[in-house]
RNA sequence: GGCCUCGUAGUACAAUGGAUAGUAUGAGAGUUUCCGAAGCUCUAGAUACAGGUUCGAUUCCUGUCGAGGCCA
C-alpha cells in the first residue's frame, strides 16, 4: 500500500476510535506538503473540524500525536500550521521501499484484474493521409490502452475505416476523370496523399464549376447542388450501395493504396490494432436496429416513414435514426457497431477516443444503446480530446492549412538528427544506431508534445516550440535516463544482501533532502499510473516523468554517486538511480517513447 | 437562433473547494580542473470583468465581454 493510502486508513480508524467520527477514506484529503513547510504529507482538518467541534490547532495536536503512537514508527513527527497537519514519514519507511524495489524491473505494473476493456481510436477516412489531428488522436488511443494494461486489464485494441460514402466517391470519380491511369507505383507517391491528391484535385475543379455556373446567372445553393462532378460523385455513391462491379473494383483498389499508405504511417508512429472494422460492413448493421428499437417501443414512425427516436425528457432533441427513404444515418450505424463490439468481445468498458466536436453525438449514443438495454451501455465512454489548432487558425483540409502527419514525423526526426550531431556524444554509433536514435528521439518529442496536454482541452500546435529539446520535452527525460544509464555501466548495482550487511540494526545515516525527494517521487509512481487510468489522461505521466527525471537532474548536480561520502551512501544512491531509471522507462512506454541507454 | 466547452505571466501548459497560484519557454544573472552542461542555481513576471455561496474560490453559481465547437 502507499503511503498516502496507509495515511488515509490511518486517520480514519483515528477519528472513528478516539472521536466516534465516522468519515470514508476518499473524503479525507492528503496532499504533498508543501516545499516551504515541514513534513512530506499534509492531511487537510478543516472537512471534519465543523462535525468534531475543535479547533483546527487543537485537533491537528491530539490527531498528530495519535497517529505516531499507533504508526509502529511509520512516522517521525509532526507539526500543525492552521488546519493542516503536516506528517513527517520516517526515513526508515523511503530506504526499506527503496530496498524492496529498486531492482524490479516490472516496478509498478499491476496484477491481472480480470476485466477486459476496448479502446477504438484513429478511425480515419479513406480519401486522405492522416494530419496532426490523427496524431494526437493515435499517440492518446494507444497510450490509454498501455494505460489500462499496466493497471491490470486486459485491452483490445480497434479501429473503424471509414471506407464508404460520398468522401471517397470524389476521390474515385476525381481519379477517373483526371489520373489517366496513374498509380502510387507509376508515380512514387505514397498511396494515401496519392489518393488524397485526387480528392483535393476535386474539390479544386468542383469549385471551378460552381463559379462558372454562378457566372452564368445560376445561385450559390442552387450551383453547388447542379455541378456535374458532384453529380456523378452522388452517382456513384448511388452504384456503390448498388454493388455496380466497376465501382466496386475501383474503391477496392483505390482503398488499397490508401491502406498501404496507412500502414506505413502506423508502423513508424507504433499505432497497432487488434481488430479493424469496416463501415463498409457495419453501415448496414443500424437497419435491423431500427427494427429492434421499433419493437420494443424505443423509436418511433412519423407520417411520412422516418423513424425518430424522442430524448427530450433527457435533456436532449429528437432525433432521426432512419430516413423517410429508408437509408440509415450515421448515428444509427454506430449503435449498430456497438452491439456488435459487445458481441464479439464482451468487454466490460468500451472507450472511444474521439474529437470533442462529436460530444453531442457520443451524448446520444450512449443514451440510445442504454434506452436498447444494450449490455455494459452505462460503461460507453466518450474520450473527448480537443482539437490541435495552428498558430494560423483550425486546420481545414480544404483550405490547405494542415499540418501532415508523415511531413511532421520526418521533421521531427530530422531536427533530431541536426542537435544530435551537434552534441557530437554519439561517436562510436554504426549507421543504424543513429538512425534508430534520431527516430527515438523525434518521434518521442512528436509524441511527448501531443501527450502532456490534458486530452479535453484544446491545444496549439507551434511547428518551432514542437521541435526544441530543451525544458517540458521528451528529450530532457531521455537525457536524464541515458545519464543514469551511462552511471550504472561503470558501477555495479549490490543489495545489502549482496554486501553481506543485512543486519536490520544497521546505522542508516538521515536521508538528505534531495536523495529523499526523488525516492518521495518514486514511491508516487503507482498511484500515479492509478490516476492517469482514473482519469484517462496521460498528461499526468508525462507530468510525473518530467517532474522525476528533473529532481534526479538536481540531485545528481548536488551530489556524487561514485564518490559519495560513505559505501552505504554509494549504494543507496545506486539503487535511487536504478529505481529511477526503470520508473522513466516505464513511464514513457504507457506515452509510446522510447528512452536510448546512450544518446 | 438553441445547446455545449473554454478565458491563468510575453508565449505554451499545471493546480480532486485548501497554505504565499506551480512548470516550461522567452528575458536577466551565475555555473565546467570532479560520475554526460541536451544539465544545474538564482531573479522578475499571471487567475478576462462584476457580483454571489463558503472559514476558505483559478475551481461552484449568476451576469457581462471574448474565443471555439455542435445542431439545422
Amino acid at each position: 500500500m502507499d503511503i498516502t493510502s496507509r495515511i488515509k486508513k490511518s486517520t480514519q480508524q483515528a477519528l472513528q476510535e478516539n472521536y466516534q467520527f465516522t468519515i470514508s477514506e476518499n473524503d479525507i484529503l492528503v496532499n504533498e506538503t508543501k516545499p516551504e513547510f515541514e513534513g512530506d504529507y499534509t492531511v487537510v482538518l478543516f472537512s471534519f473540524i465543523k462535525s468534531l467541534k475543535k479547533s483546527p490547532e487543537i485537533l491537528g495536536n491530539e490527531l498528530g500525536k495519535i497517529l505516531i503512537e499507533n504508526s509502529s514508527g511509520l512516522f517521525s513527527s509532526f507539526n500543525v500550521i492552521k488546519g493542516f497537519l503536516n506528517l513527517t514519514v520516517s526515513d526508515n519507511y523511503w530506504t526499506s521501499f527503496l530496498q524492496q524495489q529498486f531492482g524490479n524491473k516490472d516496478f509498478g505494473r499491476k496484477e491481472k484484474n480480470g476485466k477486459k476493456v476496448m479502446v477504438e481510436y484513429s478511425s480515419p477516412n479513406t480519401n486522405k493521409p492522416l494530419h496532426l489531428g490523427h496524431l494526437r488522436n493515435n499517440f492518446l488511443g494507444w497510450s490509454i490502452s498501455e494505460i489500462y494494461k499496466a493497471n491490470g486489464y486486459e485491452t483490445v485494441k480497434t479501429c473503424i475505416a471509414n471506407d464508404r460514402g460520398i468522401h471517397i466517391c470524389k476521390s474515385m470519380i476525381s481519379w477517373q476523370l483526371f489520373a489517366n491511369g496513374a498509380t502510387p507505383e507509376s508515380t512514387g507517391i505514397k498511396g494515401d496523399h496519392f489518393v488524397g491528391d485526387y480528392y483535393v484535385k476535386f474539390n479544386d475543379e468542383y469549385k471551378k464549376q460552381v463559379d462558372a455556373l454562378i457566372t452564368n446567372g445560376m445561385n450559390k445553393e442552387q450551383a453547388e447542388k447542379e455541378a456535374p462532378l458532384m453529380k456523378a460523385a452522388q452517382q456513384m455513391l448511388i452504384d456503390w450501395e448498388a454493388g455496380k462491379p466497376d465501382v466496386i473494383e475501383l474503391w477496392k483498389k483505390m482503398n488499397s493504396w490508401v491502406y498501404a499508405g496507412f500502414d506505413e504511417t502506423y508502423k513508424t508512429i507504433g499505432s497497432d490494432f487488434d481488430k479493424i472494422y469496416y463501415e463498409s460492413n457495419t453501415y448496414l448493421l443500424g437497419k435491423k436496429l431500427v427494427q429492434f428499437g421499433l419493437g420494443k417501443e424505443v423509436f418511433y414512425k412519423k407520417e411520412d416513414g422516418s423513424v425518430w427516436i424522442d430524448l427530450t425528457a433527457d435533456g436532449l432533441d429528437e432525433k432521426i435514426v432512419q430516413r423517410k427513404d429508408g437509408t440509415a444515418v450515421y448515428i444509427t450505424q454506430d449503435i449498430g457497431l456497438a452491439v456488435n463490439k459487445y458481441e464479439e468481445y464482451k468487454c466490460d468498458e468500451s472507450i472511444y477516443v474521439v474529437g470533442d466536436e462529436q460530444n453531442y453525438h457520443f451524448k446520444v449514443l450512449k443514451l440510445i444503446c442504454e434506452k436498447l438495454k444494450i449490455p455494459s451501455a452505462e460503461n460507453i465512454f466518450h474520450l473527448s480530446y480537443g482539437m490541435v489548432e495552428l498558430p494560423t487558425g483550425r486546420m481545414k483540409t480544404r483550405e490547405g492549412n494542415v499540418v501532415d502527419a508523415d511531413d511532421i514525423v520526418d521533421e521531427m526526426k530530422k531536427e533530431a538528427a541536426k542537435k544530435t550531431s551537434e552534441q557530437g556524444k554519439t561517436e562510436g554509433f554504426s549507421d543504424d544506431e543513429l538512425r534508430n536514435l534520431y527516430d527515438i528521439i523525434g518521434l518521442g518529442g512528436l509524441k511527448f508534445f501531443l501527450l502532456r496536454v490534458d486530452p479535453k482541452k484544446r491545444m496549439l500546435f507551434n511547428a518551432e516550440e514542437s521541435i526544441d529539446l530543451h525544458g517540458f520535452t521528451a528529450t530532457f527525460i531521455q537525457y536524464a535516463h541515458a545519464r543514469i544509464k551511462s552511471i550504472l555501466r561503470k558501477e555495479e548495482v549490490k543489495s545489502d544482501k549482496e554486501q553481506g550487511t543485512s543486519d536490520k540494526e544497521q546505522v542508516v545515516s538521515e536521508l538528505l533532502p534531495l536523495e529523499k525527494k526523488l525516492i518521495v517521487d518514486l514511491e508516487r509512481y503507482t498511484s500515479v499510473i492509478e490516476q492517469a487510468c482514473k482519469e484517462m489522461n496521460p498528461s499526468v505521466i508525462a507530468g510525473y516523468a518530467f517532474n522525476l527525471a528533473k529532481d534526479f537532474n538536481s540531485f545528481y548536480a548536488e551530489h556524487s554517486i561514485s564518490k559519495a561520502e560513505t559505501a552505504e551512501k554509494k549504494e543507496l544512491r545506486l539503487q535511487t538511480a536504478q529505481l529511477t531509471a526503470t520508473a522513466l522507462k516505464n513511464t514513457m512506454a504507457l506515452l509510446g517513447i522510447k528512452l536510448p541507454e546512450r544518446m
